[in-house]
RNA sequence: GGGCGCGUAGCUCAGUGGUAGAGCGCUUGACUCACAUUCAAGAGGUCGCAGGUUCGAACCCUGCCGUGCCCA
C-alpha cells in the first residue's frame, strides 16, 4: 500500500531509473523532432526563468517521445564570455589579484575551474527539475568540436568578405575594458544636466550657443552643427568658431542631424566620442580628436589641465573652466537616457577603436525573408514583427571582445609585413612573407558561438549522421528577451552557413516575475530560487505551476498559491492511484463496457485528443489545463465515485477494476509531460506496467462512439447535482438520506435511472423515487429543474419558510429579467433574418427553458405558501 | 519620438463573434472506508471608459485613461 501522501523525496531515485534505462536517448521510428536546449551560462546557477524554459522543452520532448517520434533534446552550457570573466575577476579581487598579474594562461585555468563547478551545479539542477535531455550528446560552447565550428564559421565569413576589421566608433565599457555590440548597451533614464555653452566666432563679434549633456567631450570638438533649414543660424554656416578652451578653430556645418527643437538647436560635434557626431564627421570630412581613453580617463589631447582625469572629474573641471571663461551660459537639469553596459551597469563610452565586424545586411535580409514567407514560424506572431523590424534596421556587428575567456579570433598578424592571415588552423608562418605570426589577442562575442548552437552541436561543419537526421531542428524554445541577441543571430548564421533555417518554430515565452509583478533582480533581492521551490513543493508542482500559469509570449507571476494548487493536483493523482491499487485490479480482466464506462472512455479520448492538438500548437498551458480537468473533474470526481458501488458487486468488480486501471494509466500518460516524477512513480506500482512510463506510448483512444451513453451520464450527473443542491438548500445534514423524487419526461431515461438508482442514491445521499414528468408533484416539496427532468425534495419540517420564500422570490425576479432580455434578443430587428438557423433555434430553446423555469419557480412559491 | 503588451470575481490568471470560466480566498456543511494537500453546496463580475461595426461584442475597429515592456 502506498503512503497517503506522495513524497517528493522519491524524485531523485526516479530520475536514476530513467538514466539507468537510457530513457532520454532518441528512439522511436517516427519522424525526427529536435530541440536544442538554450545553453545556460556557466556564470552561476539556474534561475526560475530557466525552470520555465526547460519545463516547456521537457514537456514537448516527453510528449513527442510518447507519441512515437524520434525525439532529441540536446543539452549543453554556454561559456558566457564577459559575465563569467567578470565573476572570476571579482573573485580574484577578493584575493587582491588582477587577471593581468596572473597572466592569460593562469587566469584561464581559474575560469575553467569556475566553469566546472558552475556546470556541475547547473546539470544537477536540471536533473532535479526532471529535465530529460540526451546527456550523451551534451555540449559546451568552448569544447573542441564547437571551437572548430566557430573557427570554420569565422574563416568562411571572412573569405566571403562578410567579416572585416577596421577603425570605427564602437561602444566601450571602461569597467569591463572591452568593446560591446549595439545591443549590449542598455539605455537607462538618469538625472543629468544640459550645459549651454558659447562658442565665439573666430573673427568678429558674436557666436553660437550649443547645448550638451557631456561638456567634457567638448575638448574633442571639431565642429558645431546646425540644421540646414534653421533660419536662426543660416548666416553662420561655413564660418569658423574659436574653441573656448583649446583655441582651436572649428567650422559651423549644416547637418540634418541637428535637431532645431532640442536645446538651442546647435550641437557641438565630437566625432571621436559620439555615434551621431561620428556620422556628421564622416559627412563633412571633419577631423576626429580622441580625448578619452579605454579606462574612461582624459587623454593628453584633452589638454594638460585635464589629462589623466576621469570622465566624471573632467565634466566638473571643464564646466568650471568654461564658467571661468564666461562662456557657460546655463546648467539646466534634465532627465535623459544614458547608455550603460548591460553586464556591469557602467556608463558606456563611445570611442574609435580597431575591431572586427560582421557585415549584417545580406544575412539579415535572408533571415527576415524566412519569417515573412513562413519558412520560420515565430510564436506568438506579434513577436515575428519585432524580429523583422530589427533585422530591417540592422547595423554591423562588432564581434571582437577584449577579453580572455572565449574563442580566440582565428587571425594571425605578421610582425614583419603587417598582413593578417585568417585560418582555421594556425599557419606555419606569414603566407605573404614567411615572417613570424602572433595570434590576435581578442576573443569573439559569446553570441557568435551561440549563433552556431543549433548546428555546431550536431557536428557542423562536418556532414554527420546527426546533422542529417536532426537538422534543421523542430523548435527553439526561449524567452522573448533574447530574440535579437540569440534567435535572430542563429537564423542569420544558420541560413548562411547551412543553407537552412535552423529551426521551423520559435516558441517564445515571457519572463517570470515575482508575486508583485516585478522583474526579478539581484539588486531587488526578489529572485526566487527554483531549487527552494522544488525542495518545498516538489519539481512536479513547480513545473505544472509554471507550465499552466503562462500564455505564449506573456509574462507570468510566480505565486505560492499556484504551486500549492499544482502540488495538490499531484497528490490527487497519487491518491486516485492508491484507491485503484487497493482494488487489486486484474490487468487481464475484460473491461466493463456499461454506459458509465463508455462515458469515461469517450471523455478520455476527447481530452487526450485536445491535449495532443494543443501541444502540436505549442499551447502547453492549455494542454495542462485539459489534463487537470479530465483527471480531477472527470476521473476522480465522477468515475471513481460511480465505480465504488459497482466494485462491491462481484459481477462487475473485475471489469470496473480493469477500466479504472486502464484509464488511470491513460491519465498518467497525459499528465506525464507536466509531472514526470509522480506519474512515473505511480506507473511503477501498477500491475502489468511494462518498463517505464517515460518510454511508453501516448493514449491509444478508440473508445466506442456512443453519444447516447455520453448524454445519459451527463444528464445523470446533472440530476445528482440538482439533488445535492436541494439538500444543501434545505439544510439536510450530511449523512442523512433525503427522499428525492425525479420526474423525467423520457421513458427511456426513466428506465435508465431506475437501472442506476443505486448510483444515484449513493452520490446524492438519497432515497430515489422515479415518476413520469407531469405527475403530481409531491406535496410541499421544493424542486429544481433541467430540460425534461425535475427533481423534488419534500421540504416539510426542514425548511426555513421565510428564508426560502425570499430566495424563491429573488429567483423569480432574476428569471423574469433574464426571460425579458432573451425575448428582446429574439425580437431584435434582423435577428431572425441574419443569424444562422441553429443560433436562432438555440436562442429560442433558451427562452423556452427560462419560461419553463420561471413557471416552476412560481409553482414553488405557491407550494411554499401551502406549507 | 516610434512600436508592442496588459487592464475579466477580493487575489493570480484562462477565455479570438452566440447563456462569462479556473485555482486560491470567502460563506455553509461534512474527519463519507483514495485524498481535510479532501468532499458537497453557495455568494461574488456594468469583462478599464466612450464611441463604432454587427442581428449579436469580453472578443473586431477608433479614441481616451491607467499600467508595463521594447526600440531610437
Amino acid at each position: 500500500m502506498l503512503d497517503a501522501r506522495y513524497d517528493k523525496a522519491r524524485e531523485p531515485s526516479i530520475y536514476r531509473l530513467w538514466e539507468a534505462a537510457d530513457a532520454f536517448r532518441p528512439r522511436g521510428e517516427g519522424d525526427a523532432r529536435t530541440i536544442v536546449m538554450p545553453p545556460p551560462n556557466v556564470t552561476g546557477v539556474l534561475h526560475i526563468g530557466h525552470a520555465l524554459d526547460n519545463s516547456m522543452q521537457d514537456a514537448l520532448i516527453r510528449f513527442w517521445r510518447l507519441t512515437g517520434r524520434n525525439a532529441l533534446w540536446l543539452p549543453g552550457t554556454d561559456h558566457a564570455g564577459i559575465s563569467t570573466q567578470v565573476r572570476v575577476e571579482e573573485q580574484l579581487a577578493k584575493e587582491g589579484l588582477t587577471r593581468r598579474e596572473l597572466g592569460r594562461e593562469k587566469f584561464l585555468e581559474r575560469v575553467w575551474d569556475w566553469k566546472e563547478r558552475s556546470q556541475d551545479t547547473i546539470l544537477s539542477q536540471l536533473r532535479a527539475l526532471g529535465a530529460g535531455p540526451d546527456w550523451s550528446r551534451q555540449r559546451f560552447t568552448l569544447d573542441e568540436g564547437l571551437s572548430r565550428a566557430v573557427r570554420a564559421a569565422f574563416v568562411r565569413l571572412y573569405e566571403e568578405g562578410l567579416v572585416y576589421r577596421g577603425n570605427y566608433l564602437i561602444h566601450w565599457c571602461p569597467s569591463c575594458r572591452t568593446a560591446l555590440s549595439d545591443i549590449e548597451v542598455e539605455y537607462k533614464e538618469r538625472e543629468g544636466a544640459l550645459y549651454h555653452l558659447r562658442y565665439p566666432l573666430a573673427d568678429g563679434e558674436g557666436g553660437l550657443t550649443v547645448a550638451t549633456t557631456r561638456p567634457e567631450t567638448m575638448l574633442g570638438d571639431t565642429a558645431v552643427a546646425v540644421h540646414p533649414d534653421d533660419d536662426r543660424y543660416r548666416a553662420l554656416v561655413g564660418r569658423m568658431l574659436r574653441h573656448p578652451l583649446t583655441g582651436r578653430e572649428i567650422p559651423v556645418v549644416a547637418d540634418a542631424a541637428a535637431d532645431p527643437e532640442f536645446g538651442t538647436g546647435a550641437v557641438k560635434v565630437t566625432p571621436a566620442h559620439d555615434p551621431t557626431d561620428f556620422e556628421i564627421g564622416q559627412r563633412h570630412a571633419l577631423a576626429s580628436i580622441a580625448v578619452i581613453d579605454e579606462d574612461g580617463r582624459m587623454l593628453p589631447a584633452a589638454g594638460e589641465r585635464f589629462a589623466g582625469m576621469t570622465r566624471e572629474d573632467a565634466r566638473k573641471a571643464v564646466s568650471d573652466a568654461l564658467a571661468a571663461e564666461g562662456v557657460l551660459i546655463e546648467i539646466e537639469p534634465i532627465r535623459h537616457n544614458v547608455g550603460t553596459c548591460e553586464r556591469c551597469g557602467t556608463t558606456v563610452e563611445s570611442l574609435i577603436s580597431r575591431q572586427w565586424f560582421i557585415r549584417m545586411k545580406p544575412l539579415a535580409e535572408a533571415a527576415a525573408a524566412a519569417a515573412r514567407d513562413g519558412r520560420l514560424l515565430i510564436w506568438p506572431e506579434r513577436l515575428g514583427k519585432v524580429y523583422t523590424d530589427w533585422l530591417d534596421n540592422i547595423r554591423d556587428w562588432c564581434v571582437s571582445r577584449q577579453l580572455w575567456w572565449g574563442h580566440r579570433i582565428p587571425a594571425w598578424h605578421c610582425a614583419s609585413c603587417g598582413r593578417t592571415a585568417v585560418a582555421v588552423e594556425e599557419p606555419e608562418g606569414c603566407p605573404a612573407c614567411g615572417g613570424a605570426l602572433t595570434q590576435d589577442e581578442d576573443v569573439l562575442d559569446t553570441w557568435f558561438s551561440s549563433g552556431l548552437w543549433p548546428f555546431s552541436t550536431l557536428g557542423w561543419p562536418d556532414d554527420t549522421p546527426d546533422m542529417r537526421r536532426y537538422y534543421p531542428t523542430t523548435a527553439l524554445v526561449t524567452g522573448y528577451d533574447i530574440l535579437f541577441f540569440w534567435v535572430a543571430r542563429m537564423v542569420m548564421l544558420g541560413m548562411h552557413l547551412t543553407g537552412q533555417v535552423p529551426f521551423r518554430h520559435v516558441v517564445l515565452h515571457g519572463l517570470v516575475r515575482d508575486a508583485k509583478g516585478r522583474k526579478m533582480s539581484k539588486s531587488l533581492g526578489n529572485g526566487v530560487d527554483p531549487m527552494e521551490l522544488i525542495a518545498e513543493y516538489g519539481a512536479d508542482a513547480l513545473r505544472y505551476a509554471l507550465l499552466t500559469g503562462t500564455t505564449p509570449g506573456q509574462d507570468t507571476r510566480i505565486v505560492p498559491e499556484r504551486i500549492l494548487e499544482a502540488r495538490n493536483f499531484a497528490n490527487k493523482i497519487w491518491n486516485a492511484a492508491r484507491f485503484v491499487l487497493a482494488q487489486e485490479p486484474d490487468p487481464s480482466a475484460a473491461p466493463a463496457d456499461g454506459d458509465v464506462d463508455r462515458w469515461l472512455t469517450q471523455r478520455r479520448d476527447v481530452a487526450a485528443q485536445s491535449m495532443a492538438e494543443a501541444l502540436e500548437r505549442f499551447e502547453i498551458g492549455e494542454a495542462g489545463r485539459i489534463a487537470y480537468e479530465f483527471v480531477w473533474g472527470t476521473y476522480c470526481d465522477w468515475y471513481l465515485e460511480l465505480a465504488k458501488p459497482r466494485l462491491q458487486d462481484e459481477g462487475q468488480r473485475a471489469g470496473v477494476g480493469r477500466v479504472l486501471l486502464d484509464v488511470l494509466r491513460d491519465a498518467l500518460r497525459m499528465v506525464h509531460p507536466f509531472m514526470p516524477f509522480v506519474t512515473e512513480a505511480i506507473w511503477q506500482e501498477l500491475p502489468g506496467s511494462p518498463g517505464l512510463l517515460a518510454t511508453d506510448r501516448w493514449v491509444e483512444g478508440g473508445a466506442t462512439s456512443d453519444p447516447v451513453a455520453l448524454q445519459r451520464v451527463d444528464r445523470f450527473t446533472e440530476a445528482v447535482r440538482l439533488a445535492r443542491n436541494l439538500r444543501a438548500e434545505l439544510g439536510v445534514r450530511q449523512g442523512q438520506k433525503a427522499l428525492i423524487a425525479v420526474h423525467a419526461q423520457d421513458a427511456e431515461e426513466r428506465a435508465w435511472l431506475t437501472a442506476h438508482e443505486e448510483l444515484f442514491n449513493r452520490l446524492a445521499q438519497a432515497e430515489l423515487s422515479i415518476a413520469q414528468d407531469g405527475a403530481a408533484a409531491p406535496r410541499g416539496a421544493l424542486s429544481a429543474r433541467m430540460p425534461g427532468l425535475e427533481v423534488y425534495l419534500p421540504a416539510a419540517g426542514l425548511v426555513d419558510l421565510e428564508a426560502e420564500r425570499q430566495r424563491v422570490q429573488k429567483e423569480i425576479a432574476e428569471l423574469q429579467a433574464e426571460a425579458e432580455r432573451q425575448q428582446a434578443k429574439l425580437s431584435r430587428p434582423g435577428f431572425r433574418d441574419r443569424a444562422p438557423q441553429e443560433i436562432v433555434a438555440q436562442e429560442e430553446e433558451r427562452l423556452e427553458g427560462l419560461r419553463d423555469r420561471l413557471g416552476r419557480a412560481r409553482q414553488r412559491e405557491t407550494a411554499l405558501s401551502e406549507l
